[in-house]
DNA sequence: GCGATGATTTGATCTGGGTCAATTTTGCGG
DNA sequence: CCGCAAAATTGACCCAGATCAAATCATCGC
C-alpha cells in the first residue's frame, strides 16, 4: 500500500524575487508563450517557493488560491482513503503547470489533489484571479494551456488503459519506458542511464500494484537482461525495444 | 473480456441542413459560448452524421480529420489489445464534444482512440482546420473547450483511482452514481428510474472487470435492497446514499 | 405466441497478485 | 570505516476476482 509517512505541511515561502528572464524553465513552460514584454505582468504577480521531500504544497479538499509552474525538482499528484489505500494519478516534472478547473463554475473551486514534492521542489507561484485575467489578455498563452491539458488527459487516458487491463508484468514495463522517455527530455542524463525519481512504493501507487509485486518485477526484468541498474534507484541500461514489446499495447 | 464482435464501419454521412438555431445541444453544447450571429459561421461549416449501434466514427491510429458535438445518444471512448482486452476510456453523451491535441503539434494528428456507437447516435461534424480558426476568433469558445477539458482530466484521474485502488463493490457502485448522476442531468428519466446506457460487458471494460464479476456485484447490491430494476438494464430505484457508502473514497 | 439468438446470471474451480513475515541492501551521519 | 534506520528483496501462503462452463432470461422476427 505504501509509505503512511505523516508528511509535514510547508512552512516558509521564500521571498527572493522571481527574475523570469534567467527562470529554468522559461522556454520550456507555459510561459514559453509570453514575450519579454509580456512576461513583465506575470513576473509582477508571482512568487517562488521551496519545498523538501515529504513536504506538501497542497492537499485534496483545500481552496484552490493559485497556479504555479513547477521550476525544479520533482512532485506527486495524489488522492488517498483513510485506509492508507491511495493512487498517484500524474508525475509533475519541471515546466509541467499546476491548476484545476478554473472558470467561475462550482463557486469556490476546490483542489481535487493533494501535491507532494518527492524530491527538492521550486515552485513559481502565481495568485488565480491574476493569472486567470491574464489568460483573457493573452490568447496564445491560453491556447498553450489547452494544448498542454489536451495532453494531459491523453496521458491520463493511456494511465487508464494500463490501470484496467495491463498485467503486472506490462505495467512495470510501460511506467519504466515512461520515465526513461520523460528523464531523457528534462536532460537528466548522460549516456543510456537515468534516476527513477520514484521509490517502490511509489511506483506502486502509481501502477496500482504493491510494493512486493513491483520489486518482483524488476528483478525478473534484470534476470531477463532486459535492465541493469546499480542500486535500487539507478537505472544504467534498458533495452527499449524489449520494455516496448513486454510493455503490452 | 467483452465482445469481439467485429463492428462495422459507419456508411453514408447525411445531408440534412444542419440547422444550429434548432439543434438539441444548442445551449448546452460548447456552441452555448457563441452568440446567435458567431454560430452562422460554425453553421456553414458543419454536417450531421448518423451511426447505429455497434457502428464506429473513427478508429484509433486514423487520421484525425474532423471534430464533432454529440447531438444525440451514447458513444464509447475506447482502447484494446488483439488479444480483445480492452479498457473504455470515457462515454460521450448528447453536448459532449470530440476532439484531440490540436495545435500544430506532431505534424499530423492521430486518432487517440476508437469511438463506437452504443445507441443510435447523431453527431455533428466540424473539419479540424475550420473548428481550430474559430477558436482563434472566438475567446469565448476557447475558454469554454478549456473548462471542458479541465473537467475531463479531473474525471480521466477520479478514474485512474477507481481502475487503481477500488474493489469489485466499488467499481460497481462508483459507476451506477456516476451513471445516476449523468443520466439525470440529461433528463432521460422520470421519476427515480434510469436506463443504463451499457452492457454487462462494456460495464465490465469500463470499470476493469469482468462481465461475470459485474454481474455478481449487482446481483448483491440488489439483494441488500440498495438496487432496484426491471429487465438488466432498466434500474427503477437507487438508495443513492446507500451507493456513495459503498463506492470507497 | 413461438423459437431462436444473444445477453445475463449462476456455479465450480483456478491463479495472479496481495498479504504477512523475514532477511538483505542501501545510504547515511558520524 | 561503522552502525543503523529506511528501503528493497525474497519466501510462504492466501484470496478476490478471473476463467471455464452451464443454465436462465430477454427480445425480436415471424
Amino acid at each position: 500500500m505504501s509509505n503512511a509517512t505523516a508528511s509535514s505541511i510547508a512552512p516558509d515561502e521564500g521571498a527572493e524575487p522571481p527574475v523570469c528572464a534567467t527562470c529554468a524553465v522559461r522556454n520550456s513552460s507555459l510561459c514559453s508563450a509570453l514575450s519579454p514584454d509580456e512576461i513583465a505582468d506575470l513576473n509582477r504577480m508571482s512568487r517562488r517557493k521551496h519545498l523538501s521531500p515529504g513536504q506538501v504544497h497542497v492537499f485534496e479538499g483545500d481552496a484552490a488560491r493559485d497556479f504555479a509552474n513547477v521550476i525544479q525538482g520533482v512532485a506527486k499528484l495524489m488522492r488517498g482513503a483513510e485506509d492508507g489505500r491511495q493512487q498517484i494519478v500524474g508525475l509533475l516534472l519541471p515546466s509541467d503547470f499546476i491548476g484545476g478547473p478554473m472558470g467561475p463554475g462550482d463557486g469556490q473551486a476546490l483542489e481535487p489533489y493533494t501535491i507532494e514534492a518527492v524530491s527538492d521542489l521550486e515552485l513559481c507561484i502565481f495568485p488565480r484571479d491574476g493569472f486567470e485575467a491574464l489568460l483573457g489578455v493573452y490568447p496564445a498563452l491560453e491556447r498553450k494551456l489547452l494544448d498542454r491539458t489536451l495532453s494531459e488527459l491523453q496521458l491520463a487516458r493511456d494511465w487508464m488503459v494500463l490501470l484496467g487491463r495491463k498485467t503486472a508484468r506490462e505495467r512495470v514495463a510501460t511506467f519504466l519506458l515512461h520515465v526513461a522517455r520523460k528523464m531523457r527530455n528534462h536532460g537528466c542524463q548522460g549516456g543510456g542511464g537515468f534516476d527513477l525519481p520514484l521509490g517502490r512504493g511509489d511506483i506502486a501507487d502509481h501502477i496500482g500494484l504493491t510494493i512486493e509485486t513491483v520489486s518482483r518485477q524488476i528483478t525478473q526484468l534484470r534476470k531477463e537482461g532486459i535492465l541493469q541498474m546499480r542500486g535500487a534507484r539507478h537505472v544504467l541500461y534498458c533495452d527499449m525495444d524489449a520494455l516496448q514489446k513486454a510493455s503490452g499495447f
